[in-house]
DNA sequence: TTCTATAATACGGTATACCACGAAGTGGCA
DNA sequence: TGCCACTTCGTGGTATACCGTATTATAGAA
């Protein structure tokens, strides 16, 4: 992230014979954007005072890059919501209200559960049998020590349910809704009586999918994440 | 669009006095993607032979701006999958698949009947009131004469209750959905008997949404999406 | 005529200079 | 000391020149 790019190899000499057929395709905007992405969903901002300025000439000499591509990034940050671009004032994290958390989990619930819907119809065994082993270490309700894994897991379970629905478009869209949900994350551990809901809920929602129970699972799934949503409507007053 | 705009009123001797508060706030980077994705969504590309290539250096100069913030729209609009950038190729419009439409008609049926279950929940019965008077035209059936109508009254039904859930998530996710739609309507027009179909299920959920039938609104919302979807499987061949 | 090697062209990607505007700092005047 | 006008500086927005490379055109040889 820091080391200067290379400047594309000039004269290579193409060789016929020998091979280099996996050239990086990928371009400073692409890297920049991975990059930066990476810098905002790591700056656990919700548990942080004041307002978060970026500024795009610092960004993109520390990056070794020009402006262009850091704008390019930056703009596409914007759309998906992580950054809001003031007009000569400058580039601000965004940082949630408890209100549109709560619009980001519901949509959340729409989408997985229709993915949960897709999946008892069209998933193999195998891929369903993967999210029982998810949680072989968990079963017992005895996470309380590692709380900050199991959230991890969480996260990686409902991905999964996601992505078993192979549409594309239920996960593209899911995947921007988790990045958000990933930075408010840290401020949600430690409730441990709503991890061991929490597990029983996935508990209930892998043995429909198992049973290809398609309403069942959908709602399932739905009343889960609706669950969560009510949740934080009622106890997560450190979102403004 | 294809007016040059002026170049910022350099010396305007700010009145102290008279008024003119109502600042154009806009970018040229949002009016070019304003404009650009008009242009797309009238191509009725899925009526139209061959690949359709946008080249950035004559739409800029035809929008009378830079390349810069032309970038920044096609950026924009390729990210909402309207467009394909191909390096050192060109820009082209995108051609959605079969495969592709039912995944977007999919998530469509997961957002709006999310929404549906959130406008029974919470809607008033004056918002309600108005779904009901959108088809009052149409509700013999008698609409033969009229598809081309029928399918805008179509598209507003249901982006009406998408709106209707106050979600923000739910609605700007589907506002990109629907612009897709848009693009294939023409060809899905002249099939009157879905038509009559597609009336009696909108009556359908007009009543469960009216009765604050929850499960229901959200099922028959669900349902009349998929059934689409299941539609356009069988039937729609022209889509590559 | 056909194939190949070389040159010209055109594209998106990138760097950079400049702009207008807002904000913050600074000086002078009351 | 406090307020106001002016200056300076910093920001994102825009224009533009340049780069490397894939494509296409062209010319020459077989």
């Amino acid at each position: 992230m820091t080391s200067s790019p290379p400047r594309g190899q000039t004269a290579a000499a193409a060789s016929r014979i020998a091979v280099a057929p996996l050239e990086d395709t990928s371009t400073f905007a692409d890297r920049a954007y991975t990059a930066l992405r990476d810098v905002i969903l790591g700056l656990d901002i919700y548990s942080r005072p004041g307002e978060i300025r970026l500024d795009e000439r610092r960004l993109a000499s520390d990056l070794g890059i020009s402006r262009t591509p850091v704008r390019e990034a930056m703009a596409q940050l914007e759309r998906e919501g992580f950054v809001r671009s003031v007009p000569r004032r400058g580039i601000y994290v965004v940082r949630k209200t408890k209100a549109e958390v709560i619009e980001l989990i519901t949509a959340w619930a729409a989408l997985e559960s229709m993915a949960a819907r897709l999946t008892t119809q069209s998933a193999s065994d195998e891929e369903i049998a993967k999210l029982r082993a998810m949680f072989a270490t968990f079963e017992n309700g005895r996470l309380h020590a590692k709380l900050d894994e199991y959230s991890e897991v969480n996260i990686e379970f409902h991905q999964t349910i996601i992505r078993m629905s192979r549409n594309r478009v239920l996960i593209d869209l899911a995947e921007n809704l988790f990045a958000h949900m990933r930075m408010i994350r840290r401020k949600t551990i430690g409730e441990s009586d709503r991890a061991d809901r929490s597990i029983r809920d996935h508990m209930n929602i892998i043995q429909a999918i198992e049973g290809r129970d398609t309403g069942r699972a959908e709602a399932l799934v739905r009343d889960h994440a609706l669950g969560l949503a009510e949740h934080v409507a009622r106890h997560a007053d450190y979102l403004d």
